[in-house]
DNA sequence: TATTAGAAGAGAATGATTATTATTTAATAA
DNA sequence: TTATTAAATAATAATCATTCTCTTCTAATA
């Protein structure tokens, strides 16, 4: 689940088991998902996607997206106001840390919530079936700036 | 931190203390966020306080929330596509439990965070200011519906 | 009671996202 | 290879929460 082309493949894959066209401009799209660890934004892999198709809509970049959602092949960093981030690399839940000066993202590979989770089963008798962990903070190279 | 009545008083205390008048308006918002368990978004915090103030505008709840986040009396839980919600009775950083079905949100009380921020700051090298728990799933009563 | 900085109210503007619709094209089979 | 067709794309309008702007109003103070 780690290494991007076989994320790709495993894209296609579920896209034509679902009878999906693979069309350039979707594939440009899974290409940065798959491989992208900066989790970006739309209006990112719409300028990225720009250089090999000037004429691509963002709303294709959207409803792409949207699609892959619906297939569990990426994960939407939703934020109140900012727009939201995207991790095709990695799409089931797992905890961010992000920098609140320049708006980076990084994954982070602690993995201890099972027990988080039976707790706050046990506390408050929901069924849990998602979670959402962010730590927010100042990058490396932003405390660097700052000092 | 816990009695609603104790907070009010500290909102109010800090305003003052920042050179903030003490409107009807503002005082009616304070009350809200005060005492409500439930973590109301501004569109239900503007449809109570229509009841006694009939011409209050939502930009004015709006600028009000505002401006106690920025004195650290409220906590807002933005969310991707909906409204964002308040918390102005617990106002740190804390887990909640979220009804995908009814968008009911519920505090947790869980409070080991210290060792997993710790964690994360020696595994990613970030400094780490603040943080975002959020369990998604069904609550009691939807449960219930559901089966 | 008069003064005045700050607050409220009204409505326009913003910006991310979604919806709509006409045009184009990937996939399939003749 | 070509024709067919359902799905995808591109362009643009619509939506919706939130912010901004500006005018009017008022809480606090003396
Ligand atoms: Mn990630
Ligand atoms: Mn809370
Ligand atoms: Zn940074
Ligand atoms: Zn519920």
């Amino acid at each position: 689940m780690h290494d991007p082309k076989i994320r790709l493949e495993k894209m296609i894959d579920n896209l034509k088991r679902h009878g999906y066209k693979i069309t350039p401009q979707r594939l440009a799209i899974l290409r940065i998902l798959a491989y992208s660890l900066g989790h970006p934004s739309v209006e990112e892999i719409y300028q990225q996607i720009r250089i090999d198709f000037p004429t691509i809509s963002i709303a294709t970049v959207y409803k792409n997206i949207s699609t892959m959602k619906t297939l569990g092949e990426v994960l939407e960093l939703g934020f109140g106001n900012d727009s939201s981030r995207y991790d095709g690399h990695t799409p089931y839940p797992h905890p961010h840390v992000i920098c609140t000066k320049c708006k980076k993202i990084v994954d982070s590979q602690l993995e201890n919530f099972q027990d988080f989770t039976q707790k706050v089963i046990q506390e408050t008798g929901f069924s849990i079936v998602n979670h959402r962990i962010d730590f927010f903070g100042l990058c490396p190279d932003c405390q660097r700036q700052n000092s």
